[in-house]
DNA sequence: ACCTGAACACCGTTCAAGT
DNA sequence: ACCTGAACACCGTTCAAGT
């Protein structure tokens, strides 16, 4: 298996091994079949390349999931861009996060591992600084990015572990979720508790989220966004009150 | 080594497996070197008992895993005992999750994995709606949960990647914080995305999760919890406004 | 600079055997 | 019912060697 010719023959994506491409395919391996089952030969085979060639990119297995947790950040902030209204870039910011852990459920719990805010968001944040003027960053917008990521991370972690009912997998009939909530408890649970579940996992989702979300924002001093006209999150419930 | 007599000159405990013993061993391995490092070997060790013995009250590791998470869940509930006002009751599950989360940083990823809210905090909710009255439980509640729940886990997410400023670790000085981050970034980063980390690791984290959990809780409909006399969670920054 | 096979230490789990 | 050593398949990584 000298491998100096191109053999042609091979469908399977060869030539040059990047970080990049390491990344990306690690990324897939995790999103389709789960965090334990990347593995660096794995990995390396579904590249088409010996296991140890992935070390000449990657210094170990726990730098590569830094990189992937990286990544996904970078989605994060793209689809985050600065804006002029601060309390709106919140808002993005937060759906961001949440839709980034919808595409990548298996990969949440190395999103927040990486022991400082992750450089891509930090980029978005820098503008965000600029774009809202004065010498010093607003404390509101300071507050706002550690409390609304915080939410909306474990908004996302919960809404991955089934905690939260999944708007996504929901063409789910009233009868098709107490089956399943029914079924992941253990067998023996009294009904009592299971009644409990079922009624938390009744609640509407996507509300709760938007709703939650601006009542943080407005906690942080921001005023309510009242109606504005283009506004992509509808306030929905128990939020006003004037 | 025939263990057919007990030697008695083991410090090292003995005696009766238990799942509960099982799953306290692992949580204290966990806590002491990280979840990586948790092992069934290392483990069964630890317990002076051969690895295989485990098998006999655990599935497999990841029966081990859920367990322990079970385990921390039943230290939550029990730090947010049904209280007959609703809004005090959620403002102490946020308390509960985010102190035990303290206490555990190391096991924060193996908490919302169940695929289920956990038995053991289904046992307080099931109480609490009971406590609440009505012959339907209270959406607000019901919101509250969900939404609460949701904040506390992703803030202590968040404190434990050190995302967050943690007040535990801080008798921490300005110039410690700053060179905390700065060694964490990778060298080349920018003084930009430098100093913004710096600025969002600069706010006080106290007043920052009691006022988002009270501004989530007002936002599910309740008051706010005003003056009472004896509430343990003052409210902080840019939350009122009457 | 990048690639790689062989080799090693380790880890989860099956199995067959013990009490 | 509970315990256990031996054995197996697998996985991350070191090393020495190639280009």
């Amino acid at each position: 298996m000298g491998a100096t010719t191109r053999p042609a023959g091979r469908t399977r994506a060869r030539a040059g091994l990047t970080r990049q491409r390491i990344v990306a395919a690690a990324l897939d391996e995790i999103d389709a079949h789960g965090l334990h089952s990347l593995t660096m030969q794995g990995l390396a085979r579904s590249l088409g390349a010996g296991t140890m060639s992935l070390y000449n990119h990657v210094r170990s297995k726990g730098d590569l999931l830094g990189a992937v947790s990286e990544h996904l950040w970078a989605e994060i902030a793209a689809l985050a861009p600065p804006s002029d209204d601060p309390a709106r870039w919140l808002e993005s910011l937060a759906k961001a996060i949440r839709d980034t852990g919808r595409r990548h459920p298996n990969a949440l719990s190395i999103l927040a591992v990486s022991g400082v805010l992750p450089p891509p968001l930090l980029e978005v944040i820098a503008e965000q600084f600029d774009r809202s003027g004065g010498s010093e960053p607003d404390p509101r917008l300071v507050n706002g990015i550690t409390t609304v990521a915080a939410f909306a991370i474990g908004w996302a972690v919960t809404e991955a572990a089934g905690l939260t009912p999944r708007a996504t997998v929901a063409h789910e009939t009233e009868r098709q979720r107490i089956r399943r909530i029914t079924r992941a408890l253990p067998p023996e649970t009294p009904d009592r508790l299971v009644d409990a579940a079922i009624t938390v996992c009744a609640a509407e989702p996507e509300p709760m989220f938007s709703a939650s979300v601006a009542a943080i924002i407005k906690g942080c001093g921001y005023e309510p966004a009242s109606s504005r006209p283009g506004s992509k999150i509808s306030r929905a419930s128990g939020d006003s009150r004037e």
